[in-house]
DNA sequence: GGTGGTAACTTATCATACAACTTATCGGTC
DNA sequence: GACCGATAAGTTGTATGATAAGTTACCACC
């Protein structure tokens, strides 16, 4: 099999000249898991067959299996083997999965549920970022908004730009579980062409704008305002690049 | 150091079921960072330190390592050190790092925000649990509040049944990606005595009645309502079992 | 003073061996 | 035939030693 480059997803910050063996291995593993090609309560191969089928020693096996069930997706048993769990045990945030899930068929259904999962977190973040602005915060934000409108015509960097606003207001809101789980659902998930679509010109101008009412209800103080002006702009963003007729 | 479970002495059984040994040291090394024993930034001690710390083979140490950066501890860098991540990349939602912010001095912090978080994904949750019941639902909701009522003098029993009572409503709004969250942080931080409490009788009839108003605005179909009650409940609940004073 | 090479230390990977656990099978016994 | 214990085979868990590869610091050299 031997399937290597790859070494995706983490744009963490350690570079290495050569990818470890084991991330190949976790991410060709993770995803047959996710997409059911392993399906749940059964075994994975041993390890010794899983040394000749990625050409690498048990050290690299062993590590990868622990890697798989630091992330909720096996168990392994001395004696027994290592069995596939139900997605009920899952950590759904993980990178790896949260991809291999936007390649199933269902992908949809997980798509939606995590716009929800935005609105629901990041409606009071705003909320809550209007009553604790400070001046150097009002300051942080307004020259990040103003940065963006340079950005209008360069679609990727204003998606970056667009991550980092967001995060300004989630850092102020002091919510650092809510600012953990929707930083690893964004993250992550902007490399998916499902989740981020392909944006306009035009869309990035009604994303602009709706960003302008944000701003303006948090340095208005005004909670509730903040809050609804955030949950237009995730539900209309999303309903404007959602893959449609799936 | 070598915290090892307790021996049962006896020298006949070789106690079966030995846990592995990277689960003590991943334990170890993750309440010692949580807890900022290791700052973030600083290299923790080399493999072969490790081994002699914790009386181990490297092949345990590896595994170990690996579990943490799994957990968004650490990043190791050949030929460099295993490096203590910034508190922005952990995993907040993991068990073992829950529990070790839980025995932090700004313990409440963390307590408050992740009541929080459940308030903004367990209400609606609830509406959408009122929107989508079904009768084989309303069956298996009434059946186990019932139940319930029959353990108001078993704390223990009842924070367990508790806990099952809302996963049955996150299974109704099949919010998939909600519910694994706050199962996460339910399932995990009950262990603890500063989440949970020392529920006396008063308190559980307290709870017992609020689930009982959340029942019914579910089986009622009142989306709305549900989701206050919920509100209601997750907030007042906290307000009970709170730790004063820090 | 700058430069390059080298030594020392680190993690990454491999190979091998053995220990511990689980299951299935094959006996024998009742 | 039903039950039960020993055994064998397969699996993960752990230890050990060796080598490769990356990083840093130091030191001789120019």
């Amino acid at each position: 099999m031997s399937n290597l480059p790859s070494v995706p997803t983490t744009s963490a910050p350690p570079r290495r000249n050569r990818p470890p063996l084991a991330a190949a291995v976790v991410q060709n593993l993770a995803m047959a898991i996710v997409t059911k090609e392993y399906p749940s309560g059964t075994a994975l191969p041993p390890a010794g067959t899983l040394c000749e089928m990625f050409e690498v020693s048990r050290t690299v096996i062993r590590e990868a299996t622990t890697a798989l069930a630091e992330k909720g997706l096996v168990s392994t048993r001395q004696g027994w083997g290592t069995v596939v769990l139900d997605q009920s045990h899952w950590n759904l945030l993980d990178p790896l999965i949260l991809d291999g899930l936007f390649r199933r068929h269902d992908r949809l259904r997980f798509l939606d549920n995590l716009i929800q999962i935005r609105i629901n977190l990041e409606c009071p973040m705003a909320s809550s970022a209007a009553d604790r602005l400070t001046e150097e915060d009002t300051a942080r934000l307004t020259e990040h908004l103003e940065s963006m409108a340079g950005l209008l015509d360069d679609a990727e960097a204003y998606a970056a730009a667009d991550i980092a606003f967001h995060n300004i207001i989630h850092q102020i809101s002091q919510d650092a579980f809510g600012r953990a789980i929707v930083a690893n659902i964004q993250s992550k998930a902007l490399n998916s062409a499902q989740y981020s679509g392909n944006p306009k010109r035009a869309d990035l101008d009604a994303t602009h704008a709706a960003h302008i009412r944000i701003h303006e209800a948090i340095l208005a103080g005004d909670a509730e305002a903040a809050a609804a002006a955030m949950r237009n702009h995730i539900t209309q963003s999303w309903s404007r690049r959602r893959p449609r007729g799936e």
